[in-house]
DNA sequence: AACTATTTATAAGA
DNA sequence: TTCTTATAAATAGTT
């Protein structure tokens, strides 16, 4: 009797293929890392999959699972919409044109993905040691400010709801 | 001779099914807010996920087509870093423990979705008006700022490249 | 807002 | 880490 892949009834798969997993902290550090390389891979591509289609403009800032890496995904110009309100030039009107507008600077969605290995005090209890790779940490607490501030305000006249 | 759907085999199918598109700005209005809307929720989704399975630390801000809404996605206390830093309180060792670390705040991963209704002028030339809901032109200047200057830091030593 | 066929992402395993 | 494969999940076009 000829078997051949197909027709074997009992033949193995190769692999059990991709599989449900509860949504909760993974408890094995290796799985942990792997999951975290794959999904940050997959979330800046859905964010620049997001930028292109509808010309939104994101800005996502991942800090690893140890604390190890520090990750970045925006555009080239953070300062594009102050700019935008105080200088902008002049654009022709794109309602329903298709056209993606030109405010005389690069706003074209670039995606850059940034990484610094950081150097992590006591196992992992920092996100961050006192001075990572060209990061200071005065810099970084005045982002968090801003940060801070700015949703706070967001949130105060917003309707909130969990995702 | 009886049919059911399943051998017809000239069935009509109920929808073409998802269909495969270019990776470039969606040319309609409306069929660009309908995909603004599905993918910014996929995108959060993912993020809460990634947030969830490996205790990475995510920020996220969205200004849509127009730029009539600003969404946020992160923790509860964008402060935690410096707080953490300045501050940190004792924690025991959850190396491969599938533990979440408590610092003594609550960082459980907490994700809000915000959103404003804005004012807009000059038919979508500014993501912003003067002043949206609860959101002063100031404080987004100050955010932009160190945004910006976080991310440029962040760019100087880092190898980059594109998602 | 719902539906469904299809595309895309990804969990395990190698 | 990188590749494969089968399955889970996201979503484009339609209603």
């Amino acid at each position: 009797m000829v078997m051949n892949k197909e027709s074997d009834a009992v033949m193995k798969k190769k692999t059990l293929g991709r599989r449900k997993i509860d949504m909760k902290k993974i408890e094995s550090l290796s799985n942990r890392q792997v999951t975290f390389s794959k999904r940050r891979v997959g979330l800046f591509k859905k964010a620049r999959e997001l930028c292109v289609l509808t010309g939104a403009e994101i800005t996502i800032i991942v800090q690893s699972v140890a604390g190890k890496r520090f990750y970045a995904f925006g555009h080239n110009n953070v300062d594009s919409v102050i700019d935008r309100f105080e200088n902008g030039s002049p654009v022709g009107s794109e309602e329903n044109s298709g056209k993606i507008p030109d405010h005389g600077k690069d706003y074209s969605g670039i995606c850059k993905e940034s990484e610094t290995e950081n150097r992590v005090i006591d196992g992992g209890r920092f996100w961050w040691a006192e001075e990572v790779d060209g990061l200071e940490l005065e810099e970084l607490e005045r982002y968090n400010a801003a940060l801070e501030e700015l949703m706070k305000n967001l949130n105060k006249k917003a309707h909130s709801s969990f995702v």
